[in-house]
DNA sequence: AATGAATGAGGCTTCATTCAT
DNA sequence: CATGAATGAAGCCTCATTCAT
C-alpha cells in the first residue's frame, strides 16, 4: 500500500534533481555545474543527491536517458500528427521550451559535446538518434507525401537529411541572442520546417505559387 | 630591430600553444582540459602559457578566433572552386582532419556549447557563422547553378539550409565510432553533399540518371 | 513486568550491534568503518544504533568494555586449567577465532592504536592489561611450576614477559597471510607457548628430551 | 651541477612532509589525520603534498618504507655493538624518541593495524619484520653468547621470541601515561631487555647473584 | 521500537594562477 | 625568455547524526 508511494516519491526526487540539473547544465554546462549548484537549484542538500545518484557522472547519464525518453515521446506525438508537415513541425519545435527558451538546445549541444568523449553518453545519444531517425523514416515511408517525391531519395536518405537540419538548427539556436523569445524561436523553426518540407516533398514545382 | 623577430616568435609560440590546446580541447573539452594538459601537449612549461595568454579564458577565445580564420580560409577556397558542387564539397569536408578524424568536430561542438553560456565566445561564433553564411549566399547568387532552381528559395534561404545541414552533420560526426577513418567520414560527408546539392540545385528531375 | 524483558532485549540488541561492529572494525578499522557498515552487517537500520549507543565513540568504548569481559572470561578459564602450561596455552590461543581467523588480532591491534590517542580507550585497555597481568602473576605464584625456576625472576616479571610475548604475537598474527587457517595459527601459537614455558619454567635443561 | 641540488631538495621536501606526517599519524592515526593536518604541521600548503605524493595512501606507503629503512639502520647499529646484550639494548630502545616519547610506538602500532587491511602495507611490514628477524638471528648465531645456551632453542627461535617481546613492549608502551618521560620509558625497556637476555643467554644459573 | 531520508560539515584532490630563480 | 614549485580556493564525495513517520 505504501510501497508504490515510496517508489513514486523515489521517482519524484530523482525527477526533481534531474529537473534542477537540466537548468544548471543548460546554464553552465555539465562540467562547470557543481553538485552544490544542483542541490541549490533543487532546494535540497548536496548529500541527498548521492542517495539517488551514484555520482555526478550518473546524473549526466540519467539526463541522457531522460532525453531519450523525451525524444521518444516527441516521436510518438509526431506519429500521431495528421500530416507529414505537422510531424515535422513537432520534430523541429520540440525543444522550444516556453519559460526557458534555450534550455534544451544548450543541453543537447552539451550532450553531444559530452558524447564526443564519454563512451557511455555517446552510446546513449547514438541510440536516441538512430531510434529517432528510424521513426522519421517510417513516418515518411507511410505518408502519402513521401511517395513519388521525384527526388530519387529514399525515406532513409530523407530522414537523415531532416535530422541533420534539425540538429543543425539546434546548434544555431544556442547562438541566438538571449532576448529572443520562445515564440520567436518557434516561428523561426517553423519557417525552416516548411521550407524543408516543400523542398523534400513538393519538388515538382507543382506548387510554384504556394 | 629585434622587434619583428620577437613578434614572429610570439606568433609561433601562440600557434604552438593553440595547436596543443586544440588537441586537448577536442580530447577532453574546454573545462576538463587543464593548463597542465596544454603545456604538456605543447612540450613547454605551464608558466609560459601565461606569457602568451592572460588566462585560460583567453586561450579559449583565441581558439574561437582561430576557428574564425580557418572558416574564412575555407570560404576562400570554396569561392575559388570551379563549381557550386565543389564549393559545397569543400564546405562539408573542411573538418575532416587526416590524422585526428574527430578533432575539429569535437572542438566545434564544444565551441557552440561554450557559446551558449559565454557571451564573448557566442559573439565570435555568431560572427563566424554569419560571415560564412553570407559567403555561401554570395556563392549561390553568383553561381549559374543558383539561378532558376525552381524551388522558390532565395540564396539566403538556401545558405541557411546548407549551414544547418553542415552543422548538423558535425554533431552527428562526434557520435560516429572512433574507429571510423577520416576517409570514411569524408565519403559520408560527400554523399550527403551531393544529395543536398541535387535537391537544391537540380530539382527538375532533369538528371534522373545522375 | 516488561522491564526485564526490555532489558534483556536491550542487551541482545547491544550484543548484536557489537558483534557486527567487531566484524566491521576488524575488517576496516574503527575509523574507516561507517555507522552504515555496522547497521548493514547487523541487519538493522542506522538510526537504531543510536537508540543503543550515544554515538560512534560509544560503540568503540563498548567494544573495549566487551574485550575486557572476554579477557576476564579467558582468565577464568586459564585459572581453572590443570597446569601452568595449559593456562598459558589458553592465554596464547584465546584470539584464534575459528571462522574469522584474524578477527580478534586485528581488532586488538586497532584497539591499542586507538588507545594511543583516546584517553578513555587507553584507560580501559590499560585496566584490562593490568588485570590480566595480575591474574597471570597469581597463576604463576600459585603454580608449583612457578617455584624455584632458577631464573631469579619474580612472578610479576614473568607475567610481564609473558604478556609482552602474547601481545607481540598478536601483532605478528595480523601480518600472516589471509590464507593461513585458524588451525595453522593456533599451532603456531602453541609452539611459541611451549617454547616460552620451557624457557621460563624448566630452565635446568632437565627435560632435554621434551 | 644543479641536478643533485634539485634532487636533494626534492628529497628534502619529501622528508619534510614525511616528518610532519609521522607527528600527525602518531598523534591522530592514519585515517584521522587529514592532509590539511599534515600540510599544517609541515608548514606548507595542501596542494604541495600532491607534488610529492600521489595521494594520502602514498604518504602512508612512504612512511612504511621509511620505517623499513630506519629498522635497517637500527639493525646495522645493533650489528656493530660489542656484545649481544648491547645489540638487544639497541633493538629494544630504538623507538625511544627524546622529544616525542610515544611518537614511534604509536606509529608502529598504527602501521600494523593498517597492515591488517592494506595488503601493500602488509607486504612492506612483513618484509621489515622478516629482515629484522633474520638480522637478529645472524647476530645470535655469530655471538659467543648465542652458543650453548642450554635451552635447546635455535637462533631462529630465539630471534622470534625476542621480536615478539620487542613488538609486545611497543604495544604496552602506547598504554603508558603521557607523562612518562622518554628516559623513564628507556629505563623500563632496558630492564626488560636485561631480563630477557639473562633468560635466553645465561640459563645455567651461573649468575645466580647477578 | 524501528526506519531511512535528510543534513551539512569536512576530507581528499585538482587546478588556475603566481613568482622566485 | 622559461621553468616549475608553490598556493589555496573549490569541487566531489562520505558520513556521523537527527528526526519525521
Amino acid at each position: 500500500m505504501s510501497q508504490p508511494q515510496i517508489d513514486s516519491s523515489n521517482a519524484d526526487r530523482r525527477s526533481q534533481i534531474l529537473e534542477a540539473a537540466l537548468v544548471c547544465f543548460a546554464k553552465r554546462g555539465f562540467h562547470q555545474t557543481s553538485m552544490h549548484d544542483i542541490s541549490g537549484e533543487a532546494g535540497i542538500s548536496v548529500g541527498l543527491i548521492y542517495r539517488y545518484f551514484e555520482n555526478k557522472e550518473a546524473v549526466i547519464s540519467a539526463m541522457a536517458d531522460r532525453h531519450k525518453e523525451e525524444i521518444q515521446q516527441m516521436l510518438e506525438r509526431a506519429r500521431q500528427a495528421p500530416s507529414l508537415l505537422e510531424s515535422l513541425e513537432i520534430l523541429f519545435t520540440a525543444h522550444c521550451c516556453e519559460n526557458e527558451p534555450r534550455l534544451i538546445s544548450a543541453f543537447v549541444v552539451d550532450l553531444y559535446a559530452e558524447a564526443s568523449r564519454n563512451p557511455h553518453v555517446a552510446d546513449l545519444t547514438r541510440d536516441v538518434l538512430e531510434t529517432a531517425m528510424a521513426g522519421v523514416r517510417d513516418l515518411i515511408a507511410r505518408a502519402p507525401e513521401g511517395q513519388n517525391t521525384g527526388n530519387n531519395l529514399t525515406p532513409g536518405d530523407l530522414a537523415e537529411l531532416i535530422f541533420a537540419v534539425a540538429r543543425g538548427m539546434l546548434m544555431l539556436d544556442v547562438l541566438r541572442p538571449h532576448e529572443m523569445t520562445a515564440a520567436e524561436r518557434r516561428t523561426r523553426q517553423l519557417e525552416v520546417t516548411r521550407r524543408l518540407w516543400r523542398l523534400l516533398f513538393k519538388p515538382e514545382g507543382e506548387l510554384a505559387y504556394a
